[in-house]
Order: structure tokens, then sequence, then C-alpha cells
DNA sequence: GTCTATAGAGAGATAGAC
DNA sequence: GTCTATCTCTCTATAGAC
């Protein structure tokens, strides 16, 4: 690895351009079926040249799974600490969730291999980035002062968590290819406004809130 | 393979159990992870004898799958088909997936890595088992008479399906093991009953149905 | 930093005996 | 039907030149 120091320019980029092709394929295929001659044919550089930057395969993955979840991370984070009501933070939140992934889709098929790799006995590389999230929402939720008189319906986290991961996850990798009647893209800016919109009902529904009133068109 | 004719008993359960021990590992690992040697050990035979049953790993692959998703087919056609009122027809539908998942829970993990592998690109091989639910729903509810009187919310069908395969795949794959909090197992009778009364309640809400008169308790 | 060359392991698949 | 033996290919990872 091209250790601390300035590290030229140069270094930078094709470090960088390692993960973002990884981060395509990995996504894509899966850490057994993604080829590092097929990382390097991207970036345009020769296989043996990634271990300049990365000990060995799996570092490439996890500095992946690392980029994703920190900006997935910092998005959620920012969005839950204002300091409006709950309801709001808590809608914010999903929003930035639905918008993130939208963003960036490679998360939603690394997090639905990453779900499926995990088994009690294994270890996704995933868990070591869950903490921080489950910490986040303790801190910006559980411990705050208002959601005692947010009045929230008496809901289990991990069962909202799944709804909504679940839910958007779902619509983004998987419903333009398995249902391919209507060629419709879950990424276009009406899909996902759609989505969005949807996802923030059920997680009212779920929390008893109400939502903003805004005029009903449905 | 063991073409027609009576096909020894022998010959069957090793068929049989070739299959069960690879639904569990394909579930477990994925197609690449997982060795023929570490099935065949399994069912205590070498791995030069799965050949003689299955032409290839894949062929393994495709038949692991056909077996669960015609299950799942068979169950849910069933609970679509009666000649209930379609409200309730749909909640049978539904209650079927969730109890099906609940009771072969390798099927949520092999949903989550066949959809991580659907690309528009890659065909995998779950969309030829696609086809026949598709059409399944086509029949039993769009196509029947009691669709215009039951007047359903005009939700789209795609987002309703990610929204109900999504969060119960999520939830029975993903939460025990990436938040260990709790140590919950989602396939308790308790848990899978709760996931189920909520899945229920998300889809009469998105369809604008009303759901049995049974006295609330949230 | 990036390359060529090569070592080395793993796993799918086949041949043929029993 | 199931086994042993073996072939073959693919891909990671290292060595060392430039």
């Amino acid at each position: 690895m091209p250790r601390s120091s300035p590290a030229s320019a140069r270094s930078q980029r094709t470090r960088a351009a390692i993960l973002d092709a990884a981060e395509a394929l990995f996504a894509e295929r899966g850490f057994d079926a993604t080829r590092l001659e097929d990382v390097a044919e991207r970036v345009g550089i020769r296989r043996a040249s990634i271990f300049y930057y990365f000990k060995d395969k799996q570092a490439v993955y996890r500095a992946v799974l690392g980029e994703v979840l920190s900006g997935l991370h910092a998005r959620v984070e920012e969005a839950l600490s204002s300091d409006a009501p709950l309801a709001q933070r808590i809608e914010a939140g999903v929003t930035a969730w639905v918008d993130y992934v939208g963003a960036r889709p490679s998360l939603a098929r690394l997090l639905l291999r990453e779900v499926a790799d995990a088994t009690p006995e294994r270890r996704p590389a995933l868990l070591e980035h869950t903490a921080p999230f489950v910490e986040l929402i303790r801190r910006e939720v559980f411990d705050r002062e208002d959601l005692r008189e947010a009045r929230l319906a008496p809901i289990d986290p991990a069962h909202l968590a799944s709804t909504i991961a679940g839910s958007t996850v779902f619509f983004v990798a998987a419903m333009p290819t398995l249902v391919p009647d209507l060629g419709l893209d879950p990424l276009s800016p009406e899909r996902l406004d759609a989505h969005r919109r949807e996802v923030l009902r059920i997680v009212r529904r779920l929390l008893g809130t109400r939502g903003p009133r805004v005029p009903r068109s449905d």
C-alpha cells in the first residue's frame, strides 16, 4: 500500500480507480466471480499492480465495502442529527437511505450478497460496518429526549429496518430484471420518487406518525 | 442421470440427498463458494458420484432452485385460487409466502443471491421460474372478475412485490446476524407470527383494503 | 508504480475399474 | 451406482526486472 506520505496524485488516482472498478464488479458478480484480471482491465493496468495497493483480493473487497458504507453512514447521520422533531428526522433518515441507494445502486447488490452470506457461523465483512449504524440509531433516536413525546408505536426496530432495507434493495436491484414486463428503470427520478414516497408511507404507518400535511394525491 | 424407469429406491434416495445437501450449501455459501466436495461429504458419497445424477454443477443448482420454487408456487397457487373475495385471497397468498419462507429459510438466501445476480445482461437461473409466478398473479388476480368490485388502490405491482418479498427475505435472513443484539430467532413461531401480521398490515395499507374485523391490538 | 513471468493451489469434470 | 485416479483449467499471489 502506498502508505502515508503525500502519496503521489497518480497513486491516489489509481487506487481510487481500482476501488471504482471493483465496486462495480463485486456488486454485479459477487466476490468469487469477480476476477482481479477484470478489475485491472477496467483500470487499464495489469493484475499484479493491484497488489501494490492492496494486500489481497479480500482487502480490495473490504475497502470497497468501507467506502460505500461510510458514505451511507455520513448521509444518514446528517439526516438524523438535526434538531427537528423525531418523526421528521426519521423521515429524513429514510429519505437519505433511499436516495443514496438510488445514486449508488451497487450498494443494493453488495448488501444483498452480504446479507445472504450472513449466518451465525460466518462473519461477513459487512458486520464490521454494522455496529456504527446501530450506534447511530441508538444515539439519534433512542437516546434523544423527544422520543417520549413522539409517542411512536411500539414497533420492533429489527422489523422496521428489514422492511425499509428489504423493500428498497429489492426494488432497486431485482424488479427491472426479474419482471422484465415493463422495461422500467427503478432508478429513474420518477420511479425513485414514487418508491421514496411509498417507503415513507410505510414508515409512518409502522411508527404511527402522521407525516407532513400535504394535499393527498392518492 | 438415472433417466426414466422405476429408478431404484436407492437411486432416488441418493438423488434427493444430493439435492438436500446442495440446497443447504448453495443457500449458505452461494454457487461459487460451494464445493461439490462438501455436498458429497454431507451425502456420504464421493464427489464423482454426483456426476452420475447431474450433468454438472450448474445442473445441480438448477434442480435445487426448481425444487424450492415449485414448492412455493404450489402453496401460493393454492392460496390464491380459492373462491373467496379478492382481498382475502391476496392475504392468503401473502400468508402462504411468509409461512413457506419460514419453513424453508434456504429460499430466502437463494433469492437474495439470485436477485443480486440479476442484471439485464446476465440471466440468472431464477428467471426460468419467474414467469409462472407472474402468470399466476395475472390469472388469479388481474383476470378474475372480482378485481373491479374490490376497488384496490392503484398500486404498482412491482412495488408491492418488492416490498413483500424484500421485507420477509431480509427479516428471515439478515436480522439475526447483522444485529446480533438480541439473539432473536426470526423463525420462532412468535416472531414469524409477528412478521406475518406486519406484512399483512402493509399489504392492506398498500391495497387500501381493510382486513378482517379483529379487535385491534396496536 | 507498473510490468512480465511463474509458482502454486483449488476445484470441476472425465475415464474406467469394481 | 459408486469408487479411485487423473486431467485440465482458472485464478490468486509472489518474484524480480524496469
